[in-house]
DNA sequence: CCCAAAGAGTTATAACTTCTAACGAACGCG
DNA sequence: CGCGTTCGTTAGAAGTTATAACTCTTTGGG
């Protein structure tokens, strides 16, 4: 989470019992949810009385803020990593579907139900379109080994590509991001929440079909191993 | 909600008070999310003290359960009625994103975050697979009128049609009906989520966009019009 | 019609939660 | 070695879910 060699002896004893609560809270949130994350719980479970944990924490939405803010860095660094290997737009489907599986709820504090009130800190917002900015790279790297069609979609695209500052992807290549981002979203989300359970087919090839649909079955770069399935 | 024209005085008085706790219910999810739903609160809005409630509901997971029953119910009768209409398979993708904009907590009790240990009852399941059923029959008719390409993954659905139960639809339509889901669900979802706030272009062109990719642009049958976007 | 049973709503209470306030103790910087 | 900052404590307010016990009203059977 956070590097404890840095500072004075004080700030690193409070660095570290920062993490322990956001190492609590994890676990939690993995086995009731975040809607269940209690205070009060970690402090006991830590061995000290609850509003031990204000010294740490203005509140517990300031807690969320900052799982959700780590939860961000860790997708952005896993992106990267697999982005830096370049694995192309498949091996990143592939990175973030092992993301999503290794902790649900860690996927769902990102991208899950949104609370009507909260407004996302500015930082995370920046971390999510460093994201997609990879994409962005991924989709203009693949679209020169193999042109992507374009659609109807694209025009609209190209007059309203603020969201992708000032990257140089081609409308087609815009579109690409925005739908690997979208479909895979969509199998991800349905399979991590359940609704896949009882219906017998294996999501995994689902989600395989799926990265195969909006790469345009491009076989990933010169990285890692392509494995469609798993 | 429930027809109160049924049994006896009492049942009829139970049934309105119920349906008047599920007003005030989905009013605070609307503003707050289902977190933050508190029987007291509903209580005290109806004018009588918080215990009052538990002579309707046991807890306050059954009152959400019942809400999700309601929102699944809710749901299905919007496809129904729209299926009913032979308005095809872009007509049914219409419907749900005009259901899910209507409310779009409504829209993540069903499909949004799930809490770990919640498992949903089987009736709720029940009218899942009678949705999904109608989007196979939808996709059925479209192929008959515009055969859809076969895919890697039909062979995989073919074995494992186990979801679809007694449904005649062909692999490919299997696949349709399934992506159908995943890909408008993508799309919905993040809309919902706020995930496209801040980036410029119109969901509402991406979501038809996905409609027609997932529809093969199929005009819909004879029912109402079209209209991609809006 | 009458009366007992059933049901609705009440208050009191327990066990939680978040979060503030005030206090004492320990730490570490100069 | 001090002395101020910081930490952890307990006390307490205001919420929450939920149960128990009690009162009052409604209802249906004799």
């Amino acid at each position: 989470m956070t590097e404890p060699r840095t500072g004075t002896p004080r700030e690193r004893y409070r660095a570290h019992v920062r993490d322990e609560v956001k190492k609590h809270a994890w676990e939690q949130i993995g086995t009731a949810g975040a809607a269940a994350l209690s205070l009060n719980a970690i402090a006991k479970r830590m061995g000290m009385s609850g509003p031990a944990l204000y010294r740490y924490f203005a509140n517990r939405d300031e807690l969320i803020t900052e799982l959700i803010r780590d939860a961000y860095r860790d997708l952005a660094d896993t992106v990267r990593a697999r982005a830096a290997a370049d694995a192309g737009l498949d091996g990143l489907a592939q990175a973030l579907r092992r993301w999503a599986l290794d902790d649900p709820q860690r996927y769902f504090l990102i991208y899950g139900t949104p609370v009507p009130g909260y407004h996302a800190p500015e930082d995370t917002t920046r971390i999510s379109q460093e994201i997609m900015g990879m994409v962005l790279d991924a989709a203009c790297a693949a679209a020169e080994q193999r042109p992507v069609p374009a659609r109807a979609l694209d025009e609209h695209l190209a007059e309203h590509r603020a969201w992708a500052g000032e990257h140089p992807a081609a409308p087609s290549a815009l579109r690409q991001a925005l739908t690997f981002w979208t479909r895979l979203h969509g199998v991800l989300s349905l399979e991590l929440a359940g609704q896949f359970s009882g219906m017998g087919f294996d999501p995994a090839l689902l989600y395989a079909a799926e990265t195969e649909a909006v790469t345009g079955g491009t076989p990933s770069g010169h990285g890692d191993a392509p494995r469609p399935g798993r």
